[in-house]
DNA sequence: CTGGGGAGGGGGCCC
DNA sequence: TGGGCCCCCTCCCCA
């Protein structure tokens, strides 16, 4: 009896197995034909895909022979038409001229980098203000290494081909685009920057778009110039925002992070940074300049190239952080009765403040440690050290008038708020008067009028000792020495006598270096 | 080195 | 007190 049941459990247990083994067999069989299906389509694909490549590879190589040649081409026309322009270009621009010679220029920044390097090309187009149109292009591929600099005249000018040169995408009309999906594409792509200046319109372009903003006054393609608060204004705002967020997704893509510097710098085209403490490292700016050629908003000079950042620059002001006043920057507090302009107020409620200012830059770095460039030391001195001064006399130096107004930037005392408030200038770099004449701004209405006497060749300080006349009054007083023969300024390790205190720190610094 | 010229910044005066 | 204006000092650039 026992024998039996185990034996029909035997049996039973085989005839499982079997039957296991059998359906084991046909899921291995059923997995392996689909997975040998799969294998086949996926190999299909593989096999389109690589032809699609060889196709694709193919074209591009075409393409490129042919975007070489016809580079090749325009390099050779400009170098036939203008051989040593953008040579000599940069050779003014290395010794720091540029000065307003009847056009402007314009500064291209190799977009992708935050910041500019010593050895990273830097384009100066100074328009000419004749007919001919530059327009320079430079392309910065960081990731590649690439890249491509173009610089044409109108004759030779091809919109098409710009946009070529810039993307690779042929046939797009040099129209403002700005392509919302380009906006959020990877920030570390090929990007550039070119504005045409010195003629009716400008350029900027990035890799990723082509932005055309139309500066001139060219009627058809602007309407009418682009006076302050008209609608062309906020357009370039936005371009600017745009491509300033586009440049560098590591650094700009908080203006917080990186206050002012986006496109309120000015300073030698050679050193020109996007970086803060580049920035003040530089040795040379011409602030001036380049506030005037890039952010000359309201004062349309005959070219009427305008370009107004305000917004932007403003929007940076509005971030300071909470913590830096003159309190905080300076320490000691405003305890005495006195009080401090706060201009944080004021930048968040006057959109059409210029702030641009290489102090202004400084305001997040240590002004102690912060090394800065010649330029910058003079008026960085003149900001905190004008106490110091022994002729002229600064706010805070002895004075009967109590100095109630404190300047929120550096604690100088002034009389009245209107006073700081001007001052403050200095370090806002707001320049709210702008010469109808030429594209000059200026702090001051005062030294608007005297700087108008440029233009007007008024000269009201007329010599009585001789013909000579002159336009400032400490001209006309420096001009008499030489009738008087006054040379009050004695050298004190030579004893040689100067008529002028500059003329002595100059042969001082030459001959006995005793001047930094 | 000198002188002319442009410009930045501070202070004072007057209305 | 604010605004305009002027003077002054200074610096820098250039010829």
């Amino acid at each position: 009896m026992v024998i039996n049941c185990t034996a029909q459990t035997e049996r039973k247990i085989e005839e499982n197995a079997s039957i296991m083994e059998v359906l084991a067999n046909a899921a291995v069989a059923e997995i392996c034909k689909l997975v040998d299906d799969d294998y086949a389509v996926f190999r299909l694909e593989i096999t389109q895909s690589q032809k699609e490549n060889r196709t694709l590879r193919k074209k591009l190589l075409e393409l490129k022979v042919a975007r070489e040649l016809a580079e090749k081409t325009t390099r050779e026309r400009v170098l036939a038409t203008r051989p040593s322009r953008v040579v000599d270009r940069y050779r003014r621009m290395a010794r720091g001229e540029g000065h307003y010679t009847g056009g402007h220029r314009s500064f291209v920044k190799p977009a992708g980098h935050n910041t500019w390097k010593d050895d990273q090309p830097i384009t100066v187009d100074e328009g000419s203000g004749t007919s001919t149109q530059h327009v320079i292009i430079i392309e910065s591929a960081e990731a590649a290494g690439l890249e491509v600099k173009q610089e044409r005249s109108e004759g030779e000018e091809d919109p098409r081909h710009s946009r070529d040169i810039q993307t690779g995408v042929a046939g797009a009309p040099p129209v403002v685009t700005e392509d919302p999906t380009t906006a959020t594409a990877p920030p570390r792509t090929q990007c550039s920057i070119t504005e045409v200046s010195g003629t009716p319109n400008a350029v900027l372009k990035s890799e990723t778009k082509t932005l055309t903003v139309h500066t001139g006054s060219d009627p058809e393609r602007l309407g009418c110039p682009p006076a302050p608060g008209s609608e062309y204004l906020p357009v370039f705002q936005q371009i600017l925002k745009l491509v300033h967020s586009h440049v560098d997704g590591d650094a700009l893509d908080t203006e917080v992070d990186v206050p002012s510097c986006s496109y309120t710098t000015e300073m030698d085209p050679g050193n020109i940074s996007l970086d803060l403490e580049r920035q003040t490292d530089q040795s040379k700016w011409d602030w001036n300049q380049y506030s005037s050629s890039v952010y000359s908003e309201g004062c349309l000079d005959k070219k009427g190239a305008v370009i107004v950042v305000d917004e932007m620059t403003v929007k940076v002001e509005r971030d300071v952080p909470p913590t830096w006043n003159a309190d905080s920057h300076l320490g000691d507090g405003h305890s005495q009765g006195r009080e401090v302009l706060d201009y944080r107020e004021s930048l968040e409620t006057n959109t059409n403040v210029t702030t641009h200012s290489p102090l202004h830059a400084l305001r997040d770095c240590d002004l102690v440690s912060t090394s800065m460039g010649h330029s910058n030391s003079h008026l960085f001195d003149q900001v905190l050290n004008s106490d110091d001064r022994a002729q002229g006399g600064g706010a805070t130096s002895g004075n009967s008038k109590e100095k109630r107004f404190l300047c929120m930037f550096c604690n100088k005392g002034f009389s009245c708020l209107q006073k700081v408030e001007i001052h403050q200038r200095v370090h806002t770099g707001e320049k709210p008067y702008s010469c109808n004449q030429c594209e000059k701004r200026f702090s001051r209405q005062d030294h608007l009028k005297r700087h108008q006497r440029v233009h007007t060749g008024e000269k009201p300080y007329s010599c009585t000792q001789c013909h000579m006349r002159f336009a400032q009054a400490g001209h006309l007083k420096m001009h008499l020495k030489v009738h008087t023969g006054e040379r009050q300024f004695a050298c004190t390790h030579c004893r040689k006598m100067f008529s002028e205190r500059s003329y002595l720190k100059i042969h001082q610094q030459k001959k006995h270096s005793t001047i930094k």
